[in-house]
DNA sequence: GCGCATACCTCGGAACACTAGGCCAACCCG
DNA sequence: CGGGTTGGCCTAGTGTTCCGAGGTATGCGC
């Protein structure tokens, strides 16, 4: 899968992620790599300071733990994170029905 | 739709419009808003550089043409686009497949 | 002659994803 | 008990990409 593809969409599928409940960005990532079915493999220096921006934009909440010895920051949705999710999913749909009509044209 | 959406498949879409034949940049502009139903309307400083760029990697190939006064560069897929082209949509099949599936995740 | 649509172009900025590094703790294996 | 692997976090810099703003020129209607 070319990186660039994602460009764009890479917050809607943070969003995604989190809205199954709360995960560390290692979690995420794997989790993303599953759902994709392997299509999907983030690198660290793509996803973690992504994860700061959503916090920065309020959209997710974060919080320190500690798991047998171990930090983590565990990212969780906020009210105003899910609205977005749900705005992001809707423009998904746009967009993919845009593209699909668009890339039939010359066939 | 906002802009940022279209990243990374800008390409794809170009190659798409040219493969139902021969047109100039404007009028793939408005091809690609037709055929998208108004979604897609791209600006001239978005097209005009990635058609050159298509051309600079070969996958287009370039003619200007006199149209009632005005002059108009006339853009055409080459053999390598045509392939490029057909590249792209199934990497967009699995793209929005990976995508698809990734956004059901927290439902 | 003026404004509008057609048609091309470029330059700079901003955003974004990624590469390449670095840090540290826990666990496993020989 | 030493070393490699895995888990887990981070940032600085780089390249690409899209777009906004601006510029040029022609033809057409009023």
């Amino acid at each position: 899968m070319r990186g660039e593809a994602l460009k764009g969409h890479l917050d809607g599928m943070l969003l995604a992620a989190l809205a199954a409940g709360p995960a560390h960005g290692y979690l995420v990532i794997e989790s993303l790599r599953e759902a994709s079915g392997g299509d999907f493999d983030l690198p660290e220096g793509t996803v973690y300071p992504a994860l700061h921006r959503l916090e920065q934009a309020g959209l997710i909440r974060s919080r320190w733990a500690r798991v047998s010895g171990r930090r983590r920051r565990i990212y969780a949705l906020t009210a105003k994170g899910r609205r977005e999710l749900d705005e992001r999913r809707g423009e998904w749909r746009r967009f993919a029905g845009a593209m699909e009509a668009v890339l039939e044209v010359g066939r």
